[in-house]
DNA sequence: GTCTATAGCGCGATAGAC
DNA sequence: GTCTATCGCGCTATAGAC
């Protein structure tokens, strides 16, 4: 099973490179040099740069996504979910090497020079987001716990956009501890 | 005179293609074709490009800034100053060849592939829009109009990273429309 | 499954004629 | 100020030995 171990290796390698760079920033060079294979190599596994992108693509998406149902499916209130949700991207902007951003944050803004298949899952994964986090606002505001006129998908649009947005901008200034600032601001505003 | 016109071509299409896939999607050969030129044209008025970028993100900066300062000084009550300012990001998703972002949205996401003097110049952007939204949340909250807890600085940095952000994923999907949607309810949440 | 070697292209940049 | 021509590099991708 050394393919799979390789596979993941160089997975895992160019997913931290777009996350950091930018797809333009992750090139099969500097996949070779961060996890000591040859260029042809990757091609083995990956035999083209779209490819690969789209594995990472379907990966991430994957795992974010199952986190975001764990958590809408437990049993916390509401806002705690939120505040989890959006413990999510300070978990990214401080992982390993450090900031890194969401990886479909990166995508979208490279989205003009994507392939239609990949942009077509970008756009995927911010309904997906979407539609998770409207249930949870409507939860909320059936208990009361939030409070605001209009719809719930205008309102989960809001609450992606500012975390996509914040992840982006705290890599300029702040870090995680700016990201978290700005999102308990949200939640505050919510409350009313 | 005609090196301005030609030295203004060059950057307008430079900023253009900045703006809708990055960095990395303006090479000098894209000038080229996009203005009629030859790419050693381009490098005498442009020796390098950094020179460019550099060229181009000042003049952004400088005529955004401008526009915002304008929209500070005017006799309009804080809600409507807002309104205006989220117009800005409006206007620039609809313009030209459309799906246009903010300059400096791009120029995060790409931030760590940036030289020091651009990645500063990104910072400074940011420092200078927050800071002038602040000044018109505390006079929003003073007047009565606005309703927020904690300090007008976060709220700030709330309000910029919901545009940067929003203004990247309604080129996903929504658009124009889905902005205008997304900031309405964020000032909606503002009066409280 | 990994390697060496190389093809072929687009990039940023330079030299020098006009 | 614009042009032709060219250099050198890094990129994606392929061929074929081991």
């Amino acid at each position: 099973m050394r393919t799979r171990d390789t596979r993941t290796a160089i997975m895992d390698a160019a997913q931290a490179l777009i996350q950091r760079g930018g797809v333009n920033a992750m090139s099969y060079q500097h996949l070779s040099d961060a996890i000591g294979i040859r260029k042809a190599s990757i091609h083995h596994h990956f035999p083209t740069k779209d490819h690969l992108i789209e594995a990472v693509i379907r990966r991430y998406a994957a795992y974010f996504l199952g986190l975001v149902d764990g958590i809408a499916a437990s049993k916390l209130d509401p806002a705690a979910k939120l505040r989890k949700y959006a413990g999510l991207f300070e978990a990214t902007l401080c992982e390993g090497e450090r900031d890194k951003a969401c990886l479909f944050g990166m995508l979208g803004a490279e989205l003009t020079t994507l392939g239609h298949p990949a942009a077509a899952e970008v756009r995927r994964f911010y309904r997906d987001n979407e539609a998770r986090l409207a249930r949870v606002l409507e939860e909320g505001r059936d208990t009361g716990q939030f409070h605001f006129e209009g719809k719930a998908a205008v309102v989960a649009a809001l609450i992606f956009a500012l975390l996509e947005g914040s992840i982006l901008i705290a890599r300029a200034e702040g870090g995680a501890k700016r990201l978290r600032g700005i999102a308990e601001q949200a939640f505050a505003l919510l409350r009313g």
